[in-house]
DNA sequence: CATAACATGTGACTGTCATCACGTAAAATT
DNA sequence: AATTTTACGTGATGACAGTCACATGTTATG
């Protein structure tokens, strides 16, 4: 499927592109369905691409030699992935699987290698990504470390709002496709139930509400901002 | 005091680039020593640099609120640290901090970002070095994923061996200035008396030897990497 | 619309390890 | 050489959360 540089721009990294080098990365990427649990992104490929999310949601997960399923991030619409490889001769640390059903933009290695280096834009839009993704890994790194799990998972919920700590709304503010409770444990190196026990109790304190299965509703930000942040267990 | 290119030629990063690159470079670093403890990058100061590890030690760490240390990665000599900041303007997300006495080449942020965009061999360089970063982080994260405590401390200290499964060698190694057990503690979320009872084992089970504070002996890799493995209890 | 597949809820049990408290050993500093 | 600081060693205790087992909702899908 053909295409257009107007869907590139919807890709914040792209966007301040010049308009010959959109055309050029346009003509050769292609938009891929991806079905719930499918594979977008795998390590041992030898040739990767850059995946763009235009719709659905996907999580970077890696394995462990038991098979246990270890949690990385989540990619929400409009951002990318794969592109750690992109800048030698190493593998993808990590698979992106689809957690729903997903529209990606791939954009194959191929397409970037002759022109990344010479576009002083897109090569500065690249490292800040990978500067990027170094300081989420670090912020998440820090969540695991809280002692308490419960806080572990305030906190993730926190970060899954988006919102900042210097701007906090008084009214309710709803999460899209939230991750299921298995996908939030394996983010936090818990079990599943854990995570149910913790959101029942912040249902009962009418913190967050259910809002069918892809709508979270965070009723009072500031309690739960307030709850990440105590360190009394 | 001066830098040479010789010794900036040191950095297996900088050991590439074109001579007048690193004339320029080397007339605006400076070598500094730091004392056990100190704080090499530091989160909150506006103005960074790249800091060019000579000699000594140095960790990646985070703090939580209450105060508890979080380790990141280790930095060894030859290595480099704090060119997250270098990309945005965006802070570093972690100090930096000696483990012991060491030297330093300083190299001012203000140094590159005239020329690193530039320079094709410099900014593939540097784009790299955040590629290994994120390997790195998830590398970590996925040992950090590990349900038994034992198990990633064996894998913790194989990953300190700096060895690969491939080439494993059957004689003993050596690993120079090792961790203190609560600075592995600090990587592995978990305690120092933990780390200490674990080595415990391994010393009885004659697979590991002190030899003085600054050598740590590993009497016998192959039966480490099994443990680092096995995912029995 | 029936049935499978998945997500969530909940109780009981148990092992592991963090924490506390202290002792010893080895450096570093005076 | 004396003293302080830092690193390491070890036992006792208790809480937390992982695991298992199963029930109940809820969403796909033929």
């Amino acid at each position: 499927m053909a295409i257009t540089v107007e869907l590139l721009k919807r890709f914040s990294i792209l966007r301040d592109l010049p308009e010959p080098t959109l055309l050029l990365l346009a003509s050769q990427a292609v938009l891929r369905k991806f079905s719930r649990r499918e594979i977008v992104v795998d390590p041992s490929e030898q040739k990767s691409a850059l995946c763009f999310l235009f719709e659905g949601s996907l999580q970077g997960v890696d394995f462990t030699l038991d098979g246990r399923e270890v949690g990385l991030y989540f990619v929400r619409p409009g951002d990318f992935c794969g592109e750690v490889a992109l800048f030698d001769a190493g593998a993808n640390p990590e698979f992106v699987i689809a957690l729903s059903k997903s529209q990606v933009v791939i954009l194959p290695y191929s397409a970037l290698e002759s022109v990344m280096y010479e576009s002083k834009s897109l090569i500065k839009a690249l490292s800040q990504r990978l500067a990027y993704r170094v300081r989420e890994l670090t912020e998440q790194r820090s969540i695991l470390s809280l002692p308490s799990i419960p806080q572990r998972i305030h906190r993730q919920l926190w970060q899954l709002t988006g919102l900042k700590a210097d701007n906090i709304p008084s009214n309710e503010i709803e999460i899209i496709y939230p991750p299921t409770h298995q996908e939030i444990a394996i983010m936090l190196n818990t079990s599943r139930e854990t995570v149910t026990r913790v959101f029942q109790t912040l249902l009962a304190e009418d913190i967050v509400q259910r809002n069918g299965t892809n709508s979270l509703i965070i009723k009072q930000p500031e309690k739960l901002y307030a709850l990440s942040n105590t360190s009394e267990k």
